[in-house]
DNA sequence: CTTAAAAATGACCGGGTAGTCATAAAGACC
DNA sequence: GGTCTTTATGACTACCCGGTCATTTTTAAG
């Protein structure tokens, strides 16, 4: 377990705040970047203090990565089962548009997930990063073969390869979103809703039937 | 101007090692992270020699930004006049590889920018990701508004969206390429030439034809 | 009220950082 | 060989880091 009994005798409103101080932390620092001394002063409590909470620096993070990816989790169920009945690019459009609100939400929680995608130093980089990415893909895989079930879907090429295709651009979309100059001229950056909506069925479309006449 | 008098009077072989150097550090930790000490020692010169060559850790990033841009901005540029004859799938398939290519050249400067889209500490972060983006987008735009005169690209649907896909895929293959856990299980990572070739035509005929039935 | 257990504290440690500067060494010119 | 300029050097400064721990404060039990 990552952290100690100390920190779970805390009444709810400190662990979380807690929590969030430290996830804000980390999302925008990274994991050597964050400083611990930071934290307990934004917090405004003694540096000794976190070492009754959490043993070091690496279980506080993976404490808050836990919390992290049971968040994406739960919310990447959700949306799968609210659009179960739908039709496959239906149910793609929705998982972007899930996809925004999630970020609007928890906006240090995607952030982190950028800065470790690309860093070497956090802790157990490679098995972290594997987890969250095997959510993602086992999710479009499965939208992909109901959608070729219900014949919505092309099955004359390979699946991981469609499986690749879907998450570059859905991932991309939301990192456009998250941060400036990444959309090719599209000015996605913190977009309103209506308009937002509006590409979001652009892009959709075109995945659908490609870029060739 | 980043770099001092002193550093253009060193034999341009060392100037060359002091630039590697600084480049390899630099993309593996960062700005932040990168350590002067580390790569004086590294060079083997005193700690003192590099502040004669630069004024400071800003001056000497600087420098190597502009280096690595001026190489992505020939290469692009290469590539561009090299199939200038060719289908446009063609040119974007020749694109990718020719991305592969450069990696496998210069690995670090691939990893550097993808450390530098995701950090918040570099200096002027945004002015020189927009600078990067814009090649990036400027040479897939005109990609295909001469694919559009040819007949080889759809023409009932908006440019910039267009563009925003082509990037998204082709940057996430590269990334794919470079990093590990990003492929979605298409394990593209540091495969060799002709399997990656393989994949390439997968992905732009994708691109092309779309993943609809 | 007393006592024992639990939690909070912050000075302190060893080690890292970017950058400085007086001094020494090397080169250039006559 | 002597003089002046340019370059190389590394000890040093001020600051930040993660983590420790003896001590104090708070809480709970009897």
């Amino acid at each position: 377990m990552e952290a100690k009994k100390t920190f779970f005798n805390l009444p709810e409103e400190k662990q979380k705040r807690v929590l969030e101080t430290a996830l804000e932390e980390f999302s925008e620092k990274g994991y050597e970047g964050a400083s611990i001394n930071l934290i307990v002063s934004k917090l405004g409590i003694a540096k000794g203090s976190i070492y009754q909470y959490f043993t070091d620096k690496k279980s506080l993070f993976l404490y808050i990565f836990d919390y992290a990816v049971e968040l994406i989790r739960k919310t990447l169920k959700q949306v799968k089962y609210e659009t179960r009945e739908e039709p496959t690019f239906e149910r793609i459009r929705r998982s972007l548009i899930a996809g925004v609100d999630f970020i609007e939400r928890h906006p240090f929680i995607y952030r982190g997930y950028l800065k470790m995608m690309f860093e070497r130093e956090a802790p157990f980089r490679q098995e972290l990063l594997q987890r969250i990415r095997l959510f993602s893909s086992e999710y479009l895989t499965s939208l992909l073969v109901e959608g070729k079930e219900k014949g919505e879907i092309r099955k004359d090429v390979n699946l991981e390869t469609m499986v690749f295709l879907l998450d570059a651009v859905m991932d991309r979309f939301l990192q456009a979103y998250t941060i400036p100059y990444l959309d090719s001229g599209l000015n996605l950056n913190q977009m309103k809703r209506p308009e937002i909506e509006g590409h979001v069925d652009e892009i959709v479309e075109l995945i659908r039937k490609g870029i060739g006449k």
